[in-house]
DNA sequence: CAGTGGATGCTCT
DNA sequence: GAGCATCCACTGT
């Protein structure tokens, strides 16, 4: 896995119709808001179609529908039955592959991220998938939401923003959290001595 | 700190 | 009816 990636991308939807353990990376470094709240990703998670642990290996279901739409959206599901988790859909090898965001550090609305989660620990506010979408407000509503991808014809803009990262980032890789099934795989990304990861990486 | 277990709801078998 | 792409509180060092 390359230690360096690509300076500043083009965040478009080709930049989504990718090989999604390409597009999780270049993700590391960019700057995720809802409704101007959020923060630069630091964590990310890559699930292809073809791995056990995706939800769309098993084909589409209702839940995952999204998944198997078109690339740049936003497929957000219940885990737990507790917490939300948010993904980027991307059309890896025509089919349906997405990145789940899995931490952030805190730029945007950090007051508002505050009382939502409760706590005032920034290194801790949106340190794991739940917690992200505790700290953005994002809920199942959200599911089918669009990024803004430059406009084509107007239409009311996204709650999602995502920019492009503007400095070069340091990424590091490992193992995946929480899954049962290619437990091994090394298809979790992040920001190279990141505080706000959701869990240390080995270096 | 590390480890355990409870909360909670939806999806798919 | 099982199994989660989780978080938090509580236990015992």
């Amino acid at each position: 896995m390359a230690a360096e990636s690509l300076l500043k991308p083009v965040i478009n939807q080709a930049f989504f119709t990718r090989s999604v353990h390409e597009v999780a990376p270049d993700l590391i470094g960019a700057i995720l808001t809802v409704d101007g709240v959020g923060g630069v990703i630091v964590e990310v998670e890559a699930y292809h179609h073809t791995d056990p642990a995706s939800h769309s290996y098993r084909g589409m279901t209702p839940r995952n529908a999204i998944m198997f739409g078109p690339p740049g959206y936003i497929y957000v599901y219940r885990s737990y039955g507790i917490h939300w988790c948010v993904n980027i859909v991307c059309e890896d090898e025509g089919s349906a592959s997405a990145v789940l965001i899995r931490a952030l550090e805190p730029r945007h609305g950090v007051d508002l991220m505050q009382q939502r989660r409760g706590m005032d620990e920034l290194r801790l506010l949106c340190a794991g998938p739940g917690r992200v979408c505790q700290a953005l407000g994002i809920i199942g509503a959200d599911n089918g939401a669009r990024l803004n991808f430059p406009a084509k014809g107007g239409g009311t803009p996204s709650r999602f923003i995502l920019r492009p990262r503007i400095h070069d980032a340091a990424i590091v890789s490992g193992p995946r959290i929480g899954i049962s099934k290619a437990v091994d795989a090394p298809w979790r990304f992040g920001l190279r001595g990141s505080p706000y990861v959701s869990k240390p990486f080995p270096e």
